[in-house]
DNA sequence: GAGTGTGAAACGCTTCACAGCA
DNA sequence: TGCTGTGAAGCGTTTCACACTC
């Protein structure tokens, strides 16, 4: 597979760490070029990008040699090249499946980022809904999934379904051969290798959060800076976790956001 | 900063990747619990969350030990290990700033994941939201953030609205003493050092995907292996921790789900 | 002088492999 | 025998510091 003669020899593994930041300065930089600015230094790049120049340099770096010593960079170019690099100059259709609360979100949004996401199909059990259009889309049933997909060149589908739900709907996706799949549904997806998927988790990000704040209270034994407001300790309920059930979460209707607790 | 700190006297320090983690293994065990399951191997609980046996091990290490060499682990004992490390023994209790598409998906939960972040709190501008209840809870003006944060103890802001809202929403809250933010604005918050921020970008999201799609396609010169009909190598397998509680989420749009067009 | 581009050091996370205990 | 717990090796990312260019 070696093959890397693609263009210009130019593929150096872009660390994926680098390529998350590319797209938060491309929104940075598309905000100055609407503001007339023509150059950046990597210092006010970076300062409004929230990561240190240094850092900022090097992710660009690995675009190629963009920038002028003594000068900066000009945003225009900077603009052109992370999007050639993300493979923005080309359209990704989009199919959302779950149109529950947050689907409709997603949905409603009519063509996505600027240019390049546009919503192209719409999926759900609900017969209250299929047949409906939302966004100007009609909803679909899920079961024509792999051939709606097919038919309409669907290259990346964003599941909102409940998580019972989700690895069938995942299924039916990649065999309508879509290749890049964005998961709200908390379920780790099983997906053949060529399948590209990211995870977007709403109940992890919060218990992140929570281990934060337990973290500082554990050193607040005498944290200086306070703010000003008392803050109380709260010490806490006990949430009993003995009993543990939980149990909730059945597959909605809604598909949406989910977590279903009722 | 460079000093020392009081070098972990207590703390072990968990890596950061490792809590996002621990949050994934909770919901699994969850669900194991859920179907009448006492212990697990690393093996099984790996496999169901989706990473391998020995980075579960690892991670695993720093609540303690509390497996049993030649048997595996108690499911209880984890549950509640990491529900301590991860500080959810006691309430977080949430307020949700920008009542669009996402911010009602939010709202309508009524009290998140399972156990542990109950939404208290409501707000938004627009005058016809303000006063009326939504997921059982009143909108508040986002001139109020600060007092009513303070007075219901409010420990996690989350932004739900436009980017240019975002900062300014940001500020308030933290007069309010709130701890942590999740951020589904597609900006970079200024905020102090003790408050925690946590970003969730659905435009990243789509534009990393993009990237992948756009290496696959460069080096697709001679893949051997193409979509035809994929007939997928069978993924399905039970995932079903489907179970447990937990919730998810995600993006907003008007709110903000982020981007920015033109 | 100002600011980019980059090798090399530092750091943190992941993987390996095996000792140790039930 | 089976599986956990963990030191140590391996790797990817971040930071440093400075040569180089305008």
């Amino acid at each position: 597979m070696a093959g890397v003669e693609d263009t210009a020899v130019r593929a150096k593994q872009i660390p994926e760490a680098a390529v998350a930041r590319l797209a938060v300065y491309l929104r940075v930089l598309s905000g100055m070029a609407e503001q007339g600015a023509t150059t950046v230094s990597s210092e006010e790049l970076s300062g409004s990008a929230g990561v240190n120049s240094a850092k900022l340099r090097k992710d660009l770096s690995y675009l190629g040699s963009y920038g002028t010593r003594g000068v900066g960079y000009e945003v225009q170019v900077l603009v052109s090249q992370i999007e050639r690099i993300l493979g923005l100059t080309r359209q990704h259709r989009v199919a959302v499946i779950g149109i529950g609360n947050l689907g409709h979100a997603l949905a409603n949004y009519g063509g996505f980022p600027g240019r390049g996401f546009p919503v192209e199909a719409l999926f759900d059990t609900d017969p209250d809904l299929v047949g409906i259009p939302v966004g100007g889309i009609p909803v679909s049933h899920l079961e024509d999934i792999p051939r709606i997909c097919s038919e309409r060149e669907i290259s990346v589908g964003i599941i909102a379904t409940p998580p019972t739900a989700a690895q069938s709907v995942c299924d039916r996706l990649v065999a309508g051969g879509v290749q890049c799949i964005l998961n709200f549904a908390p379920v780790v997806l099983q997906v053949p290798a060529h399948v590209e998927v990211r995870k977007v988790d709403l109940a992890v990000e919060l218990q992140i959060l929570s281990f934060h704040v337990a973290r500082r209270a554990d050193r607040a034994g005498e944290a200086p800076e306070n703010r000003g407001t008392p803050g109380l300790p709260d010490a806490g309920l006990p949430i009993d976790n003995g009993g543990t059930g939980d149990g909730r979460n059945s597959a909605g209707t809604d598909g949406g956001l989910g977590m279903v607790v009722r």
